[in-house]
DNA sequence: TTAATATGCAACTTTTTGGTTGCGTATTGT
DNA sequence: ACAATACGCAACCAAAAAGTTGCATATTAA
């Protein structure tokens, strides 16, 4: 299996997830799965599959309720991708990258 | 194409290409393709492939030497995927995902 | 009770991705 | 001058991802 880092940027990484994942977190109530689909152009089966992955990734929830399941958005997770990025933050700064930062360093060899 | 975030997401999905770009950040100075490949088991074409990815989302950039081409990374474009980021952050804040919300609206429903 | 709805599951196809090998060529070191 | 190095390019390959269709089944509505 792949990394937790790996498996939350693949989920975002795709726009039609994306795109789901949106819609949940601005939904005013969950959506069943096939309220969903009827938002998207591709099969109720494909986007059952992108569910998957976003409840893989711990990016919705689902609740059974009869024959129905509910989705709701869980955007929690996406802190541990802010997390990653903050490192990089240093780096990120204005009229910085790292050819300058090559530069000053070897300015005094 | 794809559109930015997608192509920015997609670049950094991938746990090799988070390594070169990470590699690239940390060192002390631009590194050839060949003293990159070195780092890693794939082939220096393969790593080539990365790099093209990384370069297209403006996540590294290149200099050409003679016959050495010298890399660098560019963290400015990981601000605009924290800025899609920003807008879930009000959304994943300590004990609230949207099944809260949802139950919160129809308190008085 | 019968019809309609909401769904899961499995098999399959297509496209994308990550990787390879082989080869040609420009640049550099001896 | 010649060998070694650093690379690009193209063709190819395998696996993963995105999507489809068909069908079975449970739940709900009429």
């Amino acid at each position: 299996m792949q990394d937790r880092i790996t498996q939350l940027f693949k989920a975002i990484a795709d726009p039609t997830r994306r795109d789901i994942f949106h819609a949940l977190v601005i939904a005013s109530t969950a959506l069943s799965i096939t309220q969903i689909a009827n938002q998207f152009e591709i099969s109720r089966q494909g986007v059952t599959k992108h569910i998957k992955t976003l409840e893989d990734a711990g990016l919705i929830k689902l609740d059974n309720k009869g024959r129905e399941r509910f989705c709701y958005a869980n955007a929690k997770p996406l802190k541990e991708l802010n997390k990653w990025m903050q490192f990089y933050e240093q780096f990120w700064g204005d009229s910085l990258d790292n050819l300058d930062t090559y530069l000053n360093t070897n300015k005094n060899a």
